[in-house]
RNA sequence: GGAGGAAUGGCAGAGUGGUUUAAUGCACCGGUCUUGAAAACCGACGUGUCGAAAGGCACCGGGGGUUCGAAUCCCUCUUCCUCCGCCA
């Protein structure tokens, strides 16, 4: 959520930001500050109010204790009359902030100068292109949904069986592949400084509100009404609640979170060629970075998380690129977003595997997440991305690692899978 | 799931209807003293909001109520503790 002194004090900022998403934000934007006016002019009366009643109060409460019956009565009818305008005024303004709320929540983060205007991913800026030529697979190269037969890697029709469509099940070397992936990224996350957790993975509806999930976004999320509450669509929504209401002091600053989770996502109506195999589904694995930085710090945070990011495809062996998105493929709540895209040779097509996203404080701001600065007290900067989400990492390992002598793992995993390549089943 | 107890500032902990602008201690910060430090002493010390400022208002787990006035009384929810039950 926008902070009302942003839209007050830096409107041609905002409403030009807001136009690289293709939104003309101005009527909106004005009637924030005309609400936000109304708000102050209410409260500031309302307090008068309060203010006489508090004193009226304090001196009934002398004039009894001296006996003084019939002039402490008089007083309390005057406050009496100011319970009535206080209950009054206090209704208004409780309406002027719902609908100042409303208002706020409909409006996305503004893009940070960096981001490319545009509506769609086509507009999306090629920021570090794959180095060389793509990698080119023989005629006979297979997509990873057959790839994933030969090779005993996952079955969709187990999950069906189990759940429904969209939940892979992982067989044998295909499970192990897996473990091995999430092991390999919480090692290289950890190293790097980031702090292990292992979230709930349900949360209730402050944290899904805290990191912008409502109401955004709510018909992504599967919800369990019995006990109100939501699966996590990533962990990003557990892990940045953490500190969710905290005053932090600033040498506190950064803070580096990663977290294994499975998601949940809903993916209502979608279906076809493009999200066969592992490329959509209702639950996958990922891993995930969070920081919690300091303004001033935190586009060079994200510079570093996109550098941490381009090292485990690297080390994977990977060919890979990275877009600066446009303002119209952002995400709602974000300021920048990288995304990160494998090239799928078999598919002829890229696959975005991660996607790192510096928030500003559009989350902290509805986490009330702030940090002790010089200058007073201070929202923080949050910042988050995948490091890495597990389908598409196994579909692209599959199809570009595909050789005749079975799938070479890149060298990195060896340790981790227990052997240097897997061979077909059966 | 049942019975009982509890929730107050960074921490500990007073406070059961009216100068509570929440005592006191610890921690933190500034200062005096000291070659330096410790100790001692002095001072400052929550968050949000309105205001140029002075100052006002709100906040004692969340929400609601009683009252002229609520940290304090009532209702409700949540969480934690103790005991019982169930259970990987």
């Amino acid at each position: 959520m926008l902070l009302v002194h942003t839209l007050r004090d830096d409107r041609q900022r905002v409403l030009e930001g807001l136009r690289k998403r293709g939104i003309d934000a101005a009527i909106m934007v004005d009637r924030v500050v005309t609400l936000d006016d109304k708000r102050k002019e209410l409260q500031t009366s309302n307090d008068t109010l309060l203010a006489e009643r508090n004193t009226l109060s304090t001196e009934i409460g002398t004039l009894f204790k001296s006996g003084r019956k019939n002039e402490a009565n008089a007083l309390r009818e005057r406050v009496n009359e100011i319970k009535g305008a206080v209950a009054g005024a206090e209704d208004e303004l409780r309406a002027t902030l719902e609908e100042l709320e409303t208002t706020l929540l409909q409006l996305p983060n503004v893009p940070y100068h960096l981001v490319p205007a545009g509506s769609s991913a086509e507009d999306n800026e090629v920021y570090q292109d794959y180095p060389g030529e793509l990698p080119a697979l023989g005629p006979d190269a297979k997509p990873h949904w057959e790839l994933a037969e030969t090779y005993g890697i996952f079955s969709l029709e187990l999950g069906v069986r189990t759940t429904g469509s969209g939940f892979p099940v992982f067989t044998g070397q295909g499970a192990r592949l897996q473990r091995a992936l999430v092991n390999f990224f919480l090692d290289r996350n950890t190293a790097a400084g980031y702090t292990e957790y292992a979230p709930p993975l349900l949360v209730n509806e402050d944290t899904a509100r805290g990191t912008g999930q409502l109401p955004d976004k709510e018909g992504q999320m599967y919800y369990i009404t019995e006990d109100d509450l939501y699966l996590i669509p990533t962990a990003e929504v557990p892990l940045t609640n953490l500190y969710r209401g905290e005053l932090l002091d600033a040498d506190q600053l950064p803070i580096q979170l990663t977290g294994y989770t499975p998601c949940f996502r809903r993916e209502a109506g979608s279906y076809g060629a493009h999200v066969r195999g592992l490329n959509r589904v209702h639950q996958f694995d990922k891993v995930e970075i969070v920081q919690l930085a300091r303004p001033e710090e935190s586009y060079a945070k994200l510079d570093e998380m996109v550098a941490h990011v381009g090292g485990l495809l690297d080390a994977l062996e990977l060919p890979y690129r990275i877009l600066r998105l446009c303002g119209g493929d952002m995400g709602f709540t974000a300021a920048m977003t990288y995304d990160f895209e494998v090239w799928s040779a078999a598919q002829q097509r890229w696959l975005e595997v991660s996607s790192v996203s510096n928030f500003e404080t559009f989350q902290s701001n509805r986490l009330k997440l702030r940090y002790r600065a010089e200058q007073g007290n201070e929202l923080v900067h949050t910042l988050n991305g995948s490091a890495l989400a597990l389908p598409r990492i196994i579909a692209a390992l599959l199809e570009n690692k595909q050789t005749e002598q079975g799938i070479l793992l890149p060298e990195v995993l060896h340790s981790y899978v227990g052997k240097d390549r897997l061979d077909p089943v059966g």
